[in-house]
DNA sequence: TAGCGCTTTATGAACGATCAAATGAACGTT
DNA sequence: AACGTTCATTTGATCGTTCATAAAGCGCTA
């Protein structure tokens, strides 16, 4: 090795300095450290991977199918994962399993050919093959997302719903509105109950509760616009929606504009997840504390391997309400403006239940 | 090995079996095929890098700034170029540059680590240090999008905006609209010139070319919205706006439903990108062949290592229109519908130029 | 001063694959 | 029968690091 020889020490003070440097006596490590920095070197991560039996990489599904890609948070929530990776000094290997019905020969194949010694589960559903493969066969994982199917496993991080939803009531009722309604998927997932439930429950406490100013609608914007109107009509100009998701404000949106109505001086609305739309629109969303999550994952999985304190039940992240024109009653510009709080895009808030 | 003791052959053998079938006797093959299927074998991956001094990964990266994410395409980007990648025999490593502005420390990581040994670039720039530093170390790169800097380079990849928008525009021709706008960014950007002269182009071609109905705007949806009403207005009821991006777009179609009208049966609009937004307004947009994009630049790389035939100049594709309501003069249903063609999301039409 | 304990550095082996080269077997040619 | 060729398989070395353990240095105590 060419930095022992330079420093003249042997090759595994070397290695030392790199993985163990409080080993090393102060004036060894200066001069090895200056042998290191002036020839760029770098350890070669194949022939540490094979030496520790260890790959130091994350596996990270990406579902190829249509649907199942987390709302739009997606994209955001992988350069998330790609940063706290390499606070962790590890690497995310992405792979999308060739029948996406049939996940689990891609997870096979990367354990076996030690690409990879854990994994990040994402999208997790009733009957997830998955999770008790994982187990079964021994290999860490944690979970953006409840593992609905083994309730004693407790490594899973997620968003809670319905604070997210009862702080974007709150926000409401703070800015001046007071009659709230609830745009939300149909009751049965376990998702769309949860933020509703934030809905009850918040405008229950303000005293603001109307049941009846609920509907539901899947995905589409069409069907969400569908579903919005009536209850636009029955709440009435200076009324609120809060919805579960931002296609579906959206949906609501349009609507309001087609009336002629302007979003916020006439009618609040609120988003979640504060995908690109949001901020194109103006519509004020529920951020999920992507970042927070990302770094709990791959925090829960470091210690998994080296024995720190794991947790016990799943950990649960606030989201952010970030304010745009669409729940400012004092008359925004027409035009969705530049987008309020729009500053950088990684907030550091949230904190666990 | 426990595979090569049971198949009782030597490890070399394996290791041809695994990497040159040819080179071993039919029924040799086949007893070891057999006994790597029962043990369920597969070749460690750090040994095999650490031999070969290759690791059979292509870094990515991803910027982590807001903006510079290639509009909304870079999710489906990424699933594309994991596919890719694994028919191609080796896998991605994402990154994130610690400071996005000066990138070069990260890519230095990951050659010196020898943790990838090739590039894909993305978001290519004017004053753009990366190809030049990697030229500089030996490093292999392709870029999806054109590199600026350096002429002779012609490992890149690039959608043909030009012909895509003309497409649109005969698409729109082709469903009996004849009076055709532009909504595009401010003169000066490759991509935004590129696209608009096929607009000029395909008008002309047709001798419906009017130069007045033009617009520019910034991709925020207030702005595109401010510059389309005027240009709806001049266009009159029954015109067509073909658009930039999906976000402009939609700008436009804010502008439409406000003043009552449905786009598609009395007004056609074409997007850019056939981001979820286009599918979920019911969008016409043009879909960048990624599939392709990501097979080409894989197929550069490993022509690149194995000294195949490579391309002596840039490859363009060709996207295709993916039309929907929203340039249906027949009227489509108010709202927004389900999402036209919205089949599957892999295409693999498109063809070079 | 011998012996002990602690810190610091060095040595040999090993991780699991592939490379380069050698060996063995089969076959036709002279 | 001896020889060269080709095909199939094996052998020993090697990639660059870390592990396990030994050795060296040094101060302190008995």
């Amino acid at each position: 090795m060419d930095v022992a020889r330079a420093a003249q020490v042997s090759r595994q003070t070397v290695s030392n300095v790199v993985n163990r440097p409080y080993r090393v006596a102060p004036q060894t490590l200066e001069r090895v450290t200056a042998e290191i920095l002036r020839l760029g070197f770098r350890p070669n991560l194949a022939a540490r991977s094979l030496r520790q039996e260890r790959a130091n990489a994350l596996g990270v599904e990406l579902h190829a199918g249509s649907g199942r890609r987390m709302g739009d948070i997606r994209d955001v929530f992988l350069v998330e994962l790609t940063i706290a990776s390499r606070q962790h000094d590890s690497h995310l290997v992405p792979f999308a399993a060739a029948d996406f019905e049939h996940p689990l020969p891609a997870y096979e194949d990367l354990v076996a050919s030690k690409l990879v010694d854990a994994f990040v589960l994402t999208d997790t559903r009733h009957d997830d093959p998955r999770p008790a493969w994982l187990r079964d066969h021994g290999v860490p994982f944690a979970s953006f997302g409840r593992v609905w199917d083994e309730p004693e496993f407790s490594w899973w991080v997620d968003v809670d719903g319905a604070t997210g939803v009862a702080d974007g009531v709150r926000h409401l009722l703070e800015n001046g509105y007071s009659r709230i309604g609830f745009l939300g998927w149909p009751a049965g997932s376990p998702i769309g109950d949860d933020r509703r439930s934030g809905w009850v429950e918040a405008t229950t406490d303000a005293g603001v509760f109307v049941p009846a100013w609920r509907a539901d609608a899947l995905g589409e914007l069409g069907a969400a616009a569908a579903a919005a109107a009536p209850l636009i009509e029955a709440i009435g100009p200076g009324g609120t929606l809060v919805c579960a998701s931002d296609v579906m404000a959206l949906g609501a949106w349009t609507v309001l504009r087609e009336r002629g109505l302007t979003p916020g001086a006439d009618f609040g609305l609120v988003g979640f997840d504060d995908s690109d739309l949001a901020e194109s629109f103006g519509l004020t969303s529920l951020r999920q504390p992507l970042t927070d999550v990302a770094e709990n994952l791959l925090s829960i999985l470091e210690h998994a391997r080296l024995g720190g304190n794991l947790p016990t039940q799943g950990t649960v992240f606030r989201p952010t309400v970030v304010a745009r024109n669409s729940t400012n009653p004092l008359g925004a510009p027409a035009a969705p403006a530049t987008g309020g709080t729009s500053a950088g895009n990684r907030t550091s808030s949230g904190g666990s239940t």
